[in-house]
DNA sequence: GCTTTTTTTGCATGCGTATGCAATTTCTCG
DNA sequence: CGAGAAATTGCATACGCATGCAAAAAAAGC
């Protein structure tokens, strides 16, 4: 760089070569006159200290702008307040929103968590042993699972697992989850009041419970009404699957007049597949419904009726589980299962029967069920 | 539990007390015959060890479940190999993008990453002291910046400091962005080339780097034509200011027949307030241009015209920029600008202009642009 | 086989903190 | 004012691992 350059808003390359010497409690010792033990005191709520000398060593900490070290703490106390979320991909837009609350409400209760994304894996395998040489004191597992044998030694680690809008056979794994069985049934049940004949159901990730459990339900509830005809295609939660298998379904000879899709982040496209593609009108040609409730599904382009997933209670749920295990230390295995909520809009036609307002949107509540 | 309980494939609450103690390298060295020595040197790869005596430590380490205790070596190295990523909060879609694809390259690199989200400050200084209690190798701001002193605190203690989508005037804080005015001035062109007479422009964060330079690359193109009228609203980036900002605009006597928005989160809630609130038609009654280019503005309901964000280029120059300053200890402060196009679709008139299609989206590219 | 060189190994120490224990100080109250 | 109780403090140690250094072993050269 030229000498003289001068008037240089926007320094470009300036390097600033830096000690990279933390703090220590000793050195805050030191200058406060007491002993290091003090000084880890003062940092830890509840501890025995002379509030003269908190205060001491509090000043002493500003001026030298001292941040106790969580890695060495960890090490002594065997707990690094890290949970580590697993969260395989986020193309589901309820997973961002999943993970903003999560961090809240870690945060809330002062754990940090350290974040694996971004391999499109439906395992979560490969980053297992990195998560776990990191000594973190929960596992959340989200849109994906974990090998049997990975379980295991979570548990022999003593480090709980809870996994989040999956359920796992594994006995010692914990769950949080929707009412997936009710939520498909009680749209079968929907979807038959409104008059529709022709059923289709357009699965997600085929293998997990979630699909398993919305396609068990709705399969059930039309069962009920006698129909066991029900057109079937796999959209793998990607896009050009789903865009597929809706364009396999309305071509068909007799096109479904009532596609339940296994979740919004699908439904979506099948919609724009339905309308853009096929020319149908939604709901006169064909009623869609989808599930989770994500944010576009109120827009008024989709309008789209869809049981909605209770993202706030569930990851409080998820966080509260957690809790308990790290604070009981032992494995507990709860399997949470939450309620949710039939959001009726306009992608389906309505049946006659009762719809209520409950908070601004339409919930579709027909006596015996809930 | 009651004794003789069986067939329970979900055995709801069985605890399971647990250990909770971690193999250590002692013990693996014990079983292996050899020093703890050589059982660190054995998992740090370039260390001098005998194939053989490597062997059976590894052996031993897999018989005992041996994992490295990475918060152990970080006491030692004063590495970390975490990444302290800040992302205050995700609701523009292009955020769950950025993440993904940002942790598979620090993962490839291998690096973890902390992540803190869910706060809607703008500013991320409450965080801040977590952050650096974890050691964090080097720090990541996305959608949110860090106030002047806190940047300070960072290059006194050594942690790197990279803003993603935002700059700051901060002299030591690095930077990538897209070429935000470029992409303002190219949407201004293409507008008034399209025919447009009455233009507005809706701002994200007004106080953001990132709007300002949009803002005023439009402001910059349109007046090369000599238009300096511009209607202006704010949307905060959030969908409720974005509508009521909207409903201002189209509300007015002479509504625009061009809207600029800030980022196509917005542009989509202003084309869905266009559409099916004033009942106007997009483009023919008026242009609506976004940027990003987030997935759904592909949608055939949408077809946003908006300025790609290279997202991918993005994401490799900041981890790039990351790693260069990790490795070499210094604090570099560089700025990259990466450049992104228009794709071209159909939410805003064509001009007769030269439009090119570049792997399957339309991009526009007037002579001397670029 | 013996010396020289190279590779491999173990020993010892330190990273920054929390915590049991004993020593010290401060407080309480007769 | 003094004895006992209570609060506070410092000492020493341990957490699990990496690494400089010297000792030991292996390899190479004659």
């Amino acid at each position: 760089m030229p000498a003289g350059a001068s008037g240089l808003s926007r320094p470009e390359g300036g390097p600033a070569a830096t000690a990279r010497h933390a703090v220590t409690a000793e050195e805050v010792a030191r200058r406060a006159g007491v002993s290091q033990s003090a000084v880890s005191r003062a940092f830890t709520p509840g501890a025995s200290v002379a509030p003269r000398t908190r205060e001491k060593v509090l000043a002493a900490a500003r001026e030298l702008g001292y941040r106790p070290n969580a890695m060495a703490r960890t090490l002594i106390t065997n707990r690094s307040r890290i949970i580590g979320v697993v969260m395989a991909y986020l193309d589901n837009m309820i997973y961002p929103d999943v993970l903003e609350k999560l961090a809240a409400g870690l945060q809330r209760r002062g754990y940090q968590m350290l974040l694996f994304t971004g391999f499109k894996d439906r395992h979560s395998d490969p980053v297992f042993e990195q998560v776990m040489q990191y000594r973190v004191d929960g596992l959340l597992l989200a849109s994906t699972t974990l090998s049997s044998d990975l379980s295991d030694e979570c548990t022999a680690a003593g480090v709980p697992v809870v996994m989040f809008n999956r359920m796992t056979e594994h006995p010692l794994c914990s769950s949080v989850t929707s009412d997936n069985r009710n939520g498909g049934r009680q749209i079968a049940e929907f979807l038959v009041a409104g008059g529709h004949r022709r059923f289709a159901y357009i699965a997600g990730a085929a293998i997990s419970s979630t699909n398993r459990d919305r396609e068990a339900g709705f399969r059930e509830g039309l069962l009920r009404h006698g129909i066991e005809r029900i057109a079937y295609a796999e959209g793998n939660l990607e896009l050009a699957d789903t865009r597929a298998a809706a364009r396999g379904l309305f071509a068909a000879d007799e096109p479904p007049d009532a596609v339940f899709v296994g979740s919004d982040h699908m439904a979506l496209a099948v919609m724009e597949v339905a309308r853009h593609e096929f020319g149908l009108r939604v709901p006169e040609d064909v009623s869609i419904v989808g599930y989770d409730d994500v944010g576009a599904a109120d827009w008024p382009s989709f309008s789209l009726t869809s049981f909605s997933l209770p993202v706030e209670p569930m990851v409080d749920a998820a966080v509260e589980l957690m809790m308990e295990q790290i604070e009981s230390s032992s494995i507990l295995s709860h399997h949470r299962v939450v309620p949710g909520c039939l959001a009726v809009r306009g992608s389906a036609r309505l049946p006659g029967g009762p719809v209520r307002d409950r908070d601004g949107t339409l919930i579709w509540a027909p006596g015996g069920m809930e």
